[in-house]
DNA sequence: ACCCTGACTTGGC
DNA sequence: GGCCAAGCCAGGG
C-alpha cells in the first residue's frame, strides 16, 4: 500500500463520531491537495476491506457526495445517529460539524490578542 | 502496460 | 447562486 494511501486511511479512521470531513481536507492532510479524487477511490476499496467511518466523510459543498439513493440514505442515518444535523438534500453544517484540526488546537491554545500578533 | 472511470475541487461564465 | 471544463491520480478491466 502506498504511503498516501496510508495516511488518507488513518486520517479517515480518526475522525471522532459526530464530525465530518470534506475529500479535499483529507487529501490535503495527506499531502496531495489536489488529490480529493484519490480519497474517493481509496474509500471506495478501502471501506470494504477495512472498517472506516466513510459516512464521515462529505464533499466540499458539505453535502453527502452518494449519487445512489439508497447509499445515500445509509449515511445520512449514520450522521444522524451520531448528532450531525444533515438536511433532507444531505447538507450538513460545515461550520459546526467539520472535523478541522487547526481549529481543534486553538481550542487548546490560547491566544492573548494584546500580546503582538 | 494502457485506457477509462470516479462518493471531487476549483475557476470562469 | 448554478452550469460547464479541466485537473487530479489511484484502482480496476
Amino acid at each position: 500500500m502506498k504511503p498516501f494511501t496510508q495516511r488518507v486511511v488513518a486520517i479517515i479512521a480518526g475522525i471522532p463520531p459526530g464530525q465530518v470531513m470534506t475529500y479535499g481536507q483529507i487529501a490535503a492532510l495527506a499531502g496531495s491537495p489536489r488529490g480529493a479524487r484519490q480519497v474517493v477511490r481509496i474509500l471506495h476499496s478501502m471501506s470494504k476491506k477495512y472498517k472506516l467511518p466513510w459516512h464521515r466523510v462529505i464533499n466540499g459543498k458539505g453535502k453527502i457526495a452518494l449519487p445512489e439513493e439508497e447509499s445515500f440514505t445509509v449515511q445520512k442515518m449514520f450522521l444522524e445517529a451520531e448528532g450531525v444535523a444533515v438536511s433532507e438534500a444531505g447538507e450538513v453544517d460545515l461550520a459546526v460539524y467539520q472535523y478541522n484540526v487547526e481549529r481543534t488546537l486553538e481550542e487548546h491554545v490560547f491566544v492573548d490578542p494584546q500580546d503582538g500578533e
